[in-house]
DNA sequence: CGGAGTTTTGAGGCTATTCAAAGGTCGTGG
DNA sequence: CCACGACCTTTGAATAGCCTCAAAACTCCG
């Protein structure tokens, strides 16, 4: 694992997104390793692709964070999803002639990309990566209906709260907390973005947790003191995930 | 087309969701109409599927409508989606042991099941199959994305306008509405189940609707008066879907 | 050190919620 | 066919949660 090379990397970012529900033989290793293209870095703020470009390209997360965003006319914005390194970015877009979300680079991030027509052809090619793929869509489907769901039927606490452990948990597959403690790159304007709540009333409400023992805030960090706590304000249930489910026969 | 059988029927249905993106090939015909048991009648309020339950199944959903909701603690429930004749319903919990969302006929049901297993090898055997129901996972990734935007940025009066709006354009393509008419039989409960609003400011706004013209309600019936009006108090942008686009090749 | 962006705080107002009760509608059983 | 009960809709009043506006304090980068 020392000293491994950039490709190297980029190669295992890949895996750890289609490897997650099927074990990835070494054909297939191959095939996503030439998939994408090659990394490229952009920097914080960057804007990957504006609602209404022609979606001609997905992303493959390599390093930093993602937002995916709907503009409603008022000029509010949604944010509907937060990505991480693994994530693949664009997808939804697919089938439409111009795309539905903005993606921009909320960290310096590295992305490779792939043209949509060379990421269908995979699918349609490589049953192993079609299953993989339909099942990672599902998976976002339920992140979108809990998120809904502590949007639409909870209360400005509750919502904060959800966030923090929806990243905190994806944090934690990735191997980036550690007791507690994980980074968070967002203005209290992009959380009021994601949970549907003003910027002035984030601030409060973060403040609250803070004084109420909940959380501790440092620059671009977050430590969660009561994790339990903040995963029962969130009153969601955790999903369990299927990996190499049985009831899947690959010809 | 007329006097056709009760099994024809099914098979359309089946088409409509299925050959949304792709042509069908008569091979891919005959397929999909394997794949699917036999059509279920069920009555109003049955439950298809609660949430927890092991997602052993999905439907095809022929006939009827079908809520899609999930529960937070506290006893309330968020509507993610109203699914309309056509629809794949359970898709989202195949990824997980346990079901996330519990599935309720909204009104009397037909429906035709298929295990996950039996469906997920579909997805592998066939090319066609897994490029369609990837897209079509897409669409309601989008659809989903839509919802959490109204319900997150916008007050009340946008919301139902945009739940009227999303149900009308897809009764359209049905053929179930004409001259602004279109079912609604939902509650006002269950209307606010599905935009986050209490069934009381439901009323209200409901009532604000007709007195300023907008819509016209007779029994489990609405009439869309002003359908521009409405859809500019949604605010959201319409998504152009393609067919068979160019930059799908199918081995 | 300057300036842009971010966080913090206060005050007032609006939207939506809860609670409670009355009035309707519909299906069902007598 | 009518009467009853369950559910749904409607209305009012009081309250809670959140928003907007505005300005001050702070942070960070150049």
């Amino acid at each position: 694992m020392v000293g491994r090379s950039k490709a190297g990397e980029s190669a295992s970012t890949a895996e750890l997104r289609f490897g997650e529900f099927l074990q990835l033989t070494t054909e297939a290793r191959e095939f996503l390793a030439n998939l994408f293209g090659p990394p490229q870095s952009l920097a914080r703020q960057h804007v990957l692709r504006h609602d209404g470009d022609p979606p001609t390209h997905l992303y493959l997360l390599v390093e930093g964070w993602v937002s995916a965003s709907l503009a409603v006319t008022s000029g509010k914005q949604q944010t509907v999803k937060i990505h991480l390194p693994g994530d693949v970015l664009g997808a939804p877009s697919l089938p439409v002639a111009r795309a539905a979300e903005a993606l921009t680079a909320l960290t310096p991030v590295v992305v490779r990309s792939v043209s949509r027509a060379d990421f269908m052809t995979a699918v349609a090619r490589c049953p192993r990566f079609a299953v993989s793929v339909f099942l990672s869509a599902q998976k976002e489907r339920l992140a979108l209906m809990s998120t809904l769901a502590l949007v639409g039927q909870t209360e400005g606490g509750s919502r904060i709260a959800g966030m923090l452990i929806d990243l905190y948990d994806r944090l934690t597959v990735l191997g980036r907390t550690e007791g507690g403690h994980m980074p968070l790159p967002l203005t209290q304007h992009q959380i009021g973005e994601l949970v549907g709540l003003s910027p002035v009333h984030v601030n409060r409400k973060i403040r609250e947790f803070e004084q109420a023992g909940l959380i501790l805030r440092e620059t671009r960090t977050v430590q969660l003191l009561d994790i339990d706590k903040l995963r029962e304000m969130a009153g969601l249930t955790a999903h369990e995930y299927l990996r190499d489910p049985e009831w899947i026969s690959l010809p």
